[in-house]
DNA sequence: CGCGGTAGTTTCCAAAAGGTAAGTTATAAA
DNA sequence: TTTATAACTTACCTTTTGGAAACTACCGCG
């Protein structure tokens, strides 16, 4: 998902959380600061590589601010801004309707094996 | 984005809608029914390929109800299924963040140029 | 002098996503 | 017979995205 001008703000939205990895470092920087060592411990299977594409990506839009810490060894930490704190609700119900999906996908496999005599589409 | 079984059920949601035309297409299905015919010149740039397989897609995900009428020439109808109108709060969320976005960054990219003497980072 | 720790960058490669264009089927109308 | 139309499918190719691993820089420590 990239590019296109639409006449959807919401394409806007998603071209910034949509990457595989910037929605999942948002949601832990909602506690609070993280460094940028911390994020592959908490986030499983994230390399050096796509966290610092998706923090400078995440940074040149606004959301996150970058602090550095003049010490040897180094220190950098992330934390949301406060246009990033308006996120948060937005990813709170992509959480929610991501929940009841599940519970509904589950339910629907369920029924699908003994239940269903309805007819499932106009054919 | 794809795959990866991490915590968050934010991304089961951004995994379904996050294709780079699926939200376009639940956009237009939000006011009623659309043919097939119809979506390529509803949505600029889409082909049939992506749109047949955004559509599987999303008929797979119970989101979209697929009803073919027996006509010659054929015709389809798409419409959303009451799961899939339970997205429509989300993609209206999603919109009204990324307008707020959109002013928002239009807003700093004047300030930068006259305004700003404060400390832009610590660093 | 070499090691460790942090925060990167770089190179090289693989996989996934997306696009173009042509082919398919069925039937009715010209 | 050819053409047109709707809804696809298929083959082929390009672009984008993602990942592994090595390399850089800095400095204090032993």
């Amino acid at each position: 998902m990239k590019k296109g001008v639409h006449d959807y703000a919401a394409y806007v939205t998603l071209n910034i959380i949509g990457g595989k990895w910037s929605m999942l470092i948002l949601c832990h920087l909602r506690k609070g600061a993280v460094r940028f060592c911390e994020f592959p411990k908490l986030i499983p299977g994230l390399t050096q590589k796509m966290l610092t594409k998706h923090l400078r990506e995440l940074e040149n839009n606004g959301l996150v601010r970058r602090a550095v810490y003049p010490e040897i060894p180094p220190k950098v930490e992330y934390t949301l801004t406060s246009h990033g704190k308006s996120l948060i609700p937005v990813l709170d119900l992509l959480e929610q309707w991501g929940k009841e999906h599940l519970k509904m996908s589950a339910a629907h496999s369920d029924a699908n094996l003994h239940i269903l005599s309805q007819p499932k589409d106009c054919q």
